[in-house]
RNA sequence: AGAGAGAUGGCUGAGUGGUUGAAAGCGGCGGUCUUGAAAACCGUUGUAGCCUUACGGUUACCGGGGGUUCGAAUCCCUCUCUCUCUGCCA
């Protein structure tokens, strides 16, 4: 959520930010007005309550005093109608300026190169070794089905298309991949997390994924419980509406957890395997950290969903995302993405977003900043999320690279004390 | 799921219509004392909005929402959650 003081006090920097972003930015105009209407009421309705406070502390004495004090009482029944329209006025008000806020995206990062679409992101860095090989790769549909290792045809018996089946030595290179991760994470001083993947609405609003993305979502009827799309929507949660000391940051989390996409408006869109999926498994890495420090942790994550990579001899890419392709509630966002010998293409497998304020402000998630002196201040916290990693579109790569010509797999060298087997 | 009890500041816990933003204790912070620390003593100690250059003023907040009243932590309605007992269950 956007910090409504801003677009009070620079609404032409907030609309040059959403024009970067190609969003429409008459809304702010719109939002001055109603926040301008908002102040006034305030102003009105606080005066009239002061005086109804004082007056009815004088009621209280002039009855203690057995006085009669009818006449004070039938005004401030006057003054008490008054208040009320004024508050139920302000309620109005609140909500419509509440409902445009749930709409408007975190503003992009000075530093952020402008851009229209994704063709404007920028490419920083490739990495690690592109394979070439003297036989016709095999992609990952028909390699799982080869080796009986994934069934995406029983899967969509079982849930519908989107939903993979992992059988065999597939579901334990898939377990063994995450087990990893983490270990790599935990390793490097992150805190892991195992919440819980069914969410209510407040930690989804939380969070920001709703009501904007709500479409995108698999909700629970009887109890509006959501299925996170993301292990960020859980983690960041724990400490909503918590204050930190200052020497608790940066705090740092990571957690596996199944996600759940509705993927709604890409129908028909990398429909193949594991490319596009409604449920895939994530590793997810959060920091809750002091603004002043944000863009510099935003850079160790890149290193640490980096390390995994690294570790499994993929070779990927990282891009910037430029402001008019970044999400809705970052500020700066890297995309990392692994190549697929098969498709021929880059597909993303990770995205380091620094939301700052953005999340912190709807959550309610500050810290006791200590000034000169030893004041203290409280003060929202920059949060970050990055995946390390996402598993699908990375095991789309591990199998795809390590395939040999006759068609099986052999296990990356990280992977072997946990799979327990070398090839498949 | 049924019956009962409850939800107050960082924590424990008073408070059942009128100087209660809220007693008291603990904790935290500052100070005195001390070579240092502890103890003791003194002081201080929530969040947010609006007005103000500032000092400060003011409004709201006692689980959430609504209501009664001149006035609500206190009365009424409703929702959520917690605890105890019963039932069901991995």
């Amino acid at each position: 959520m956007l910090d409504i003081k801003l677009i009070r006090e620079n609404p032409e920097y907030v609309r040059k930010k959403l024009k970067d972003r190609n969003e429409d930015d008459s809304i702010i105009l719109k939002l001055q007005e109603i926040d301008g209407k908002r102040l006034e009421i305030i102003k009105k309705a606080e005066v009239l309550k002061e005086k109804r406070n004082k007056v009815s502390d004088e009621i209280g004495i002039m009855k203690r005093n057995k006085e009669n004090a009818d006449g004070k009482i039938a005004e401030m029944k006057k003054v008490s109608d008054e208040i009320k329209s004024y508050d139920e006025e302000l309620r109005k008000v609140d909500e419509e300026i509440e409902k445009e806020l749930y709409y408007l995206p975190a503003l992009p990062d000075d530093k952020v190169p402008f851009g229209k679409s994704a063709d404007d992101n920028v490419e920083k860095i490739v990495c690690g070794e592109k394979l070439h090989f003297d036989f016709k790769v095999k992609d990952h549909v028909e390699l799982g089905k080869m080796l009986d290792i994934l069934d995406f045809e029983r899967g969509t018996k079982i849930s519908g298309s989107g939903f993979p089946l992992y059988k065999g030595k597939g579901a334990t290179i898939e377990r063994a991949l995450i087990n990893y991760m983490l270990d790599t994470h935990i390793a490097n001083g992150y805190k892991e997390i195992l919440p819980p993947i069914l969410v209510n609405r407040a930690s989804m609003e939380a969070a920001e994924k709703v009501p904007k993305f709500e479409e995108d979502m698999y909700r629970t009827v009887p109890d509006d419980l959501f299925a996170i799309p993301t292990a960020e929507v859980p983690i960041i949660n724990i400490h909503r509406d918590e204050i930190f000391k200052q020497d608790e940051l940066p705090l740092k989390y990571c957690g596996f957890t199944n996600c759940f996409r509705r993927e709604a408006g890409s129908y028909g869109k990398d429909t193949k395997g594991f490319l596009r999926v409604h449920q895939f498994n994530k590793v997810e890495l959060i920091n809750f950290c002091q603004p002043e420090n944000s863009y510099e942790e935003m850079e160790k994550m890149v290193i640490d969903a980096r390390r995994i990579l690294d570790g499994l001899k993929v070779h990927y890419r990282i891009i910037e995302l430029c402001t008019g392709d970044i999400g809705f509630s970052a500020s700066k966002c890297y995309d990392i993405e692994v190549w697929s010998y098969a498709e021929d293409k880059w597909l993303e497998a990770s995205s380091v977003s620094n939301c700052t304020d953005f999340q912190s402000r709807r959550a309610k998630i500050r810290y006791k900043k200590i000034l000169e002196g030893g004041k203290t201040k409280t003060e929202l916290v920059h949060i970050l999320n990055g995946s390390g990693l996402a598993t699908s579109r990375l095991m789309v790569s591990i199998l795809e690279s390590n395939q040999t010509k006759d068609g099986h797999i052999v296990v990356p060298e990280v992977l072997k004390k946990y799979t327990g087997f070398e090839i498949i």
